[in-house]
DNA sequence: GCCCAGACGATACTCGGTCTCGCGAGCCGA
DNA sequence: TCGGCTCGCGAGACCGAGTATCGTCTGGGC
């Protein structure tokens, strides 16, 4: 799910760190994504919005902000990496995989699916990664694979 | 869950594949790690059991597996990349985070969550990943993180 | 024992990500 | 106003995972 620039810049501010220019022009661009998108792609979008910030600089932006929950590195069945900017709470994603528009979702339940599978193996379960694949309502009217 | 090598060599012969040399040699290596492996865990165990195995057989090998349901490629909340011998059915992963070794669990309404999950974001759900981090039973006497 | 498709090793390459270095801008106290 | 400190920056070397290519070898069916 895609947020706001401001969201961004604010919550860099808040816990302390530089407005810099660099920072703003990439909460922009990320912000912009609809859905997920890979490092490539946002060091593809910088070059062509500033093409005087550097790579280092798009990884070290990326890092700070999946420090501050702002955006979340996943893997998709392909074996790519992509990143998706997302509200700082806990939730999972639905990830369409024809156009790669991203959905947060609340818990739903698992939480108590979890503990069930924690208690039936012995394991003291402290956290929890789901992400779900399919299609998005946009595209299930197309049908089909991308 | 660590798996039998005959299952390895057993799956791949019915699969139609050569047992070949360096399949054997690989197949008993992944059997013998009791939780997840990284490649380059791997490469270095093949080139002390067999330094005539070449790097590129090994991530061969590790695709043909993950092809056949043996192993499967999973993402460490550190960013790190693992692979995970296990049986070939669907089933999801607990993960001790201190010593690595993982426990496979059934679905145990995971499934329900997840067509929940669909329902409410108006995503046509196909296919969901799981995995678990916690403190395995013999971890959790000892206390701690790595 | 022969033969050949499939498997192999070596090696170069790509790609995501990190590290290091020196520079510049902003902030703060003197 | 000056000087020192810190943080963020760009450039570019570097690293590790994984892929592609190419010529050679070999398992296993005949």
């Amino acid at each position: 799910m895609a947020i706001d620039a401001n969201l961004i810049t604010g919550t860099l501010e808040a816990a302390g760190y530089r407005l810099t220019g660099p920072r703003r022009t990439l909460a922009e661009l990320i912000s912009r994504e609809p859905g997920y998108f890979t490092a490539a792609d946002l060091v593809a979008a910088t070059g062509s919005a500033d093409p005087a910030i550097g790579r280092a600089t798009v990884f070290r932006v990326l890092e700070l902000l999946s420090q501050l929950g702002l955006i979340e590195r996943l893997d998709l069945p392909s074996g790519e990496r992509a990143y998706l900017s997302c509200e700082p709470s806990h939730h999972h994603h639905v990830i369409c995989s024809r156009c790669g528009r991203a959905a947060d979702v609340a818990d739903c339940g698992l939480a108590q699916v979890a503990d069930e599978m924690g208690r039936r193996t012995g394991y003291r379960v402290a956290a929890h990664r789901l992400a779900l694949f399919g299609l998005c309502p946009a595209c299930q009217g197309q049908g089909g694979q991308p």
